[in-house]
DNA sequence: GGTATTTTGTGATTTTTATCCCAGTTTTTT
DNA sequence: AAAAAACTGGGATAAAAATCACAAAATACC
């Protein structure tokens, strides 16, 4: 578990978010200066639900799912996010408390960057501003859809919505490796795991999806029955 | 339904948001030339999903609730909005569509500000900016917690929720009458009108709450005993 | 390479909740 | 005031999905 940390370069990195590309040379001095850049393996956590929230997270390249335990200490993944691309925001800015935990599902580069040196871009640049507001509301509009699909619609609609997921947000593909195990995609969809297990047999048995047995390879054979069944819930 | 439409004076307005406090005479001379109040009765439509959205909207008095059909066409309460409030501005700047509907639950009186005008008061003014982000943040932080208690707890869970909201949000009180229908009350929880029924009749029964027939007055006896349930889900 | 651990598949059963149905009530409309 | 519409209560039934229990398979670990 040995992270290799250094000093972040923001000025010629080449994973810029919407809000960093507005900064100024000035300003990106300054955010170099108060971040840091941290490699995570496969599996490990980048922080934890309930700890204290200092630093505002970037993902520069992997993949990482944010989870919570829930009222019934049930596990809960509430997004699964791509680099680039912040983590949820809303939280660190708000209260200076993470709600929830962070965790890397591939080998990843992580920017931390002080939420104070943060705060103060928005105060100093309107654009960065806007484009920071701009992404808690995409986040907000995420949760939003994802609240009313989860309570509308049956195991069914919403395994077809995570497979979808993987295909047309992760991977831009239909073949994949599913990057979590059955577990965590019942605790993605809110389901348990064996109705999650039968439900993906179904599928294979109806030729919609095919895998091998360890899931090292998924494709979506019939995709249109697949969003089909998204929409019909 | 005649609306009584006039320019809005917002430099004397007492009920000004947290942002709105922000702008100096200048800046709110600009929004008051491009910003209008509107009065509604009871169950008036303000907005309808899907519409343009052209104006942020803010509550100045009034319960208003947002709601949407969702993919099984079935209604879904959103959340239910106190005055003084915006209603969540996430989509309105994001794409400039309503994704949600707007409808007055007791007679309101609302703002519409100009979207143009409000997005150039977030570059004008960082305090402003900063303040809009955190109400972002809120509504987010609101519906991510909204989430994962609709997709853990069970209808006892989500209906001591849903009457503990009402209780402390809204009415700061342990004796009130119900703004909605049980309908609309199983809409707002994702239940059906006949499980919620039931569900309160229990309460009911084992003198949690009591009320009259006609809902005309609801009040929390053991308080305790609905938090008890709220956490165990 | 063999053992321990984790992950997955599957049947049987139970729980939770929705749906259907209809009869009273209350509210609104005419 | 009568008629229509909307809302509520409650029984019976059905559907969806969780839970339990255990076997089989895959993976990790010495």
């Amino acid at each position: 578990m040995k992270q290799i940390i250094k000093r972040n370069q923001c000025k010629t990195c080449n994973e810029k978010s919407c809000a960093v590309s507005t900064l100024s040379d000035e300003e990106l001095e300054l955010m170099s200066k108060n971040s840091s850049q941290v490699y995570f393996k496969d599996e490990e956590m980048i922080f934890k639900q309930n700890s204290p929230a200092s630093h505002i997270i970037f993902i520069k390249s992997g993949l990482v799912k944010e989870h919570m335990s829930g009222p019934n200490k049930r596990e809960q993944i509430l997004k699964i996010v791509k680099a680039p691309a912040f983590l949820r925001i809303a939280s660190k800015l708000k209260y200076n408390i993470n709600s929830y935990s962070a965790t890397a599902l591939t080998d990843s580069t992580i920017c931390f960057i002080e939420i104070n040196v943060f705060k103060e871009l928005i105060f100093k640049n309107s654009k960065f501003a806007y484009e920071v507001l701009i992404s808690v509301c995409e986040d907000g509009l995420y949760c939003f859809d994802k609240f009313v699909n989860q309570t509308q619609k049956h195991i069914h609609g919403r395994l077809a919505d995570a497979l979808l997921f993987f295909s047309n947000q992760i991977y831009c593909d239909n073949n994949f490796k599913l990057p979590i195990t059955i577990t965590e995609l019942a605790d993605l969809i809110g389901s348990s795991r064996e109705s999650v297990s039968r439900c993906l047999l179904t599928f294979k048995k109806e030729d919609i999806i095919h895998f091998n047995g360890q899931r090292t390879d998924l494709s979506i054979v019939n995709k249109p029955m697949l969003q089909k069944i998204s929409k019909a819930g």
